[in-house]
DNA sequence: TTGAATCTTGACTGATTGGTCAGGGCTGCT
DNA sequence: AGCAGCCCTGACCAATCAGTCAAGATTCAA
């Protein structure tokens, strides 16, 4: 604690680093979703941060080294969120929280979850062993909390593959094209009501959709 | 109907305009979707369709143009298997056949499916007016026809949007993220049976999930 | 067969862009 | 003040790529 002083002292001297590699990872977030990653120049990243050009290549060696970055980072933020799915909640509970945040991040992480789209879409070049890896222990733990929900009479017998893709769709649709629900919006961004009635609807009819009481976890 | 010969015979002359161009256009919506607007090369495009690159600029003389081309008619499938959507039918058909079709299209139009995605995720730059038109006008007209079936108490009272919303997330998710959806699946293609449990599931979930009986209508 | 229209293509060009580099500046410690 | 380590940047270069062009090949009607 009463490091305080001095700690300050030693992050203000590296701070310069840390605040320009930050500054630089979100702007080149920003720039790589609405571009894509050879739509995006070096030049507009660095327009975006307010640096010259040469000053990135002294933090990020190459592009493809930036975008490598970012696209790690919104992977770990993504894990992070979805911790949420806890095993010990009840279903209702634990869905409804997913959901939930999902949805959060989708209307507060716009660009990162555009970049990941725009990789996977593309076959995922750079983070395919991320896929193969963390995505897959992540689903196939999820997978199994599910199936003891079915086994144990909870929720309806479907394939939990599904159900998990149908709220990773429908939550990231409202990130991925907040362009075009915008537009179906008389060209504005949805009003807070709007993103907690959307919430509210998606969680409802999948709950439902399963065979659980929406009512019962609200 | 006795012009056939003449007509083969007219055809036959301009279809080495007619065959190029559609060799064209589905060689660029396979690039175009692999590598994003800016990371795919007419060259590219040109190798994938066998052809020397002069010959793209003969018959479209920008890559704008070409991209243009292969947008819209995406757009204009996309359009054409959504008007099953009847408004006469009952609910339980008319979403079952719309999710059913949408989930086919992701299936044989994968590539298609990631020129819109991509080009929305951008903001739209080349195909904003028929966001603004064309979606607009259809999506209106089944809200109306949802709105319909709410008031007549046959589903449960939710905004027809975020429903929509949700099923074209869902079913666009199988084409747009069919590289992960692979991965997760043992690096393989969906079977024929996994497709339609997929389907299936998805249906379901959707017609309980606004309180339709989905035994009713398989 | 002829000739006009359409199609084909290798070679070229100007513009863009990722990346380099050398030299200058700043900060904080002694 | 002096110096060492980090930070900054204008100017430049090589590679890539969309688009051009002029000359040749093919097709088909008469």
């Amino acid at each position: 604690m009463d490091q305080t002083e001095t700690a300050a002292k030693t992050i203000a001297k590296t701070d310069i680093r840390e605040e320009n590699e930050r500054l630089i990872l979100d702007s080149a977030e920003y720039v790589f979703a609405e571009h894509g990653f050879r739509g995006a120049t070096m030049q507009m990243i660095a327009d975006q941060a307010g640096l010259p050009k040469a000053n990135l290549h002294y933090y990020f060696s190459a592009k493809e080294t930036l975008y490598r970055r970012v696209v790690e980072r919104i992977f770990t933020i993504w894990l992070g969120a979805a911790e949420s799915f806890e095993t010990s909640e009840t279903p209702e509970r634990a869905l409804r929280t997913y959901i939930a945040r999902k949805m959060e991040m989708s209307r507060t992480h716009r660009y990162g979850s555009k970049v990941w789209a725009n990789e996977v879409m593309q076959g995922a070049p750079i983070i395919q062993d991320y896929l193969e890896v963390t995505l897959r222990d992540w689903t196939e733990t999820r997978i199994e909390a599910i199936d003891r929900w079915i086994a144990a009479g909870r929720i309806d017998p479907i394939n939990p593959r599904w159900l998990l893709y149908m709220i990773w769709a429908t939550t990231q649709h409202y990130a991925d094209f907040s362009h075009q629900i915008e537009t179906l919006n008389d060209a504005r961004p949805l009003s807070d009501a709007q993103w907690a009635e959307a919430t509210e609807t998606v969680s409802r009819i999948i709950l439902r959709g399963i065979g659980l009481d929406p009512e019962a976890s609200r």
